[in-house]
RNA sequence: GGCGCGGUAGCCAAGUGGUAAGGCAGAGGUCUGCAAAACCUUUAUUCGGGGGUUCGAUUCCCCCCCGCGCCU
């Protein structure tokens, strides 16, 4: 689609942006970009904390960049979380701040509930709908309470995200039949161990990064981690990772349903037809904007 | 051929003479700065089959089938 339409590929999957971790990611090695940009692949460094805030900056500037060139960009991945950002925004609050952080995972771990019980103090709407087990998002919640000295509820109304101008998204889903999928994802992670995916977890270990950093807790590298520790036999590894990316795919399913300006098409972008069927959904929908 | 143990959801598995724990998988869902993360909801009118005892049986008795182990 980038080369008909003339466009640039921005990543947005929340894995491809590390660097080192290409096999498991499933990143298209360069040789393979036939010519064609790609942004925010290799972007950030492992051990770095990354956030959907950050991703929203550094694609936001990258779409301004290439619309300057008067080029398309082509925003493909699958964090949902990521995209809402870029294209919403995110409501002005403060970042995350770690040692707060800390200092609130230790209290709830020697008093379960305690993160809990703090917010209903301090905004008892943004406690109601947040599960008592929910540890990150109450976390979130209490902290930005905490620092900002309000509810975060309330936070939300008065400071209404910015969502991005200047483009007009065409939103297009891809949603092949589940069996298939399914059989393609088993297929797929199967081969990422069949080319590699072990020894290279061992070379990002052997190049000093922890075990403990965000992307080895990804689908896959954790499996394949454990295995490389000793956890659990090869074959096992294999087909936990399987299931998790079965489950993470139908997760994707839940979050972009909701979704009413996505345009689906019901198949594999390899597949006969839809690329056409995305270009006529793309040129229906830019026809004197710039954008896609 | 004999003896023993076992047969409970797609898988693993607890259980009791009184109306089927739990885990996994599956399905559905949540998501405002760790999101390939984190979290929630849900799933057996039925316990290998057939008889019997009983107010009542998955649980007790008998027969049969299947699996595993041991003996001959």
């Amino acid at each position: 689609m980038a080369e008909v339409v003339g466009g640039e590929i921005v990543n947005c999957d929340s894995l491809q942006i590390y660097r080192h971790f290409n096999i498991g990611a499933a990143k298209l090695p360069e040789a393979e970009w036939r010519g064609i940009p790609h942004h925010l692949i290799d972007a950030i460094d492992p051990a770095e904390t990354f956030t959907a805030g950050d991703y929203a900056r550094m694609a936001r500037a990258r779409l301004g960049e290439i619309a300057a060139r008067q080029r398309v960009p082509i925003v493909a991945g699958g964090t949902g979380f990521y995209l809402r950002a870029l294209l919403e925004g995110l409501f002005a609050g403060p970042p995350r701040n770690d040692s707060l952080r800390a200092i609130l995972m230790r209290r709830e771990s020697r008093h379960a509930g305690f993160l809990h019980r703090v917010l209903r103090r301090l905004d008892p709407a943004a406690a109601a709908r947040i599960h008592l087990n929910d540890i990150n998002k109450l976390t979130r919640a209490v902290e930005v309470c905490l620092l900002e000295g309000r509810p975060i509820s309330r936070l939300f109304d008065e400071r209404r995200s910015e969502a991005l101008t200047g483009f007009t998204p065409v939103k297009i889903g891809l949603a092949p039949d589940r069996t298939t999928l399914n059989r393609r994802l088993d297929a797929r992670c199967q081969a990422m161990f069949d080319h590699g995916l072990v020894a290279e977890v061992q070379h990002i270990l052997a190049l000093g990064y922890r075990a403990d950093i965000k992307p080895f807790a990804a689908l896959g590298y954790r499996q394949a981690l454990q295995y490389v520790r000793g956890g659990i036999a090869l074959a096992d590894a294999v087909a936990a990772a399987q299931t998790a990316t079965r489950q993470y795919a139908k997760r994707q399913m839940t979050w972009f349903r909701r979704d009413p300006e996505i345009h689906w098409l019901a198949g594999f972008g390899g597949d006969a037809g839809i690329l056409p069927q995305a270009l006529a959904k793309f040129r229906s929908v830019s026809g004197e904007d710039k954008e896609g």
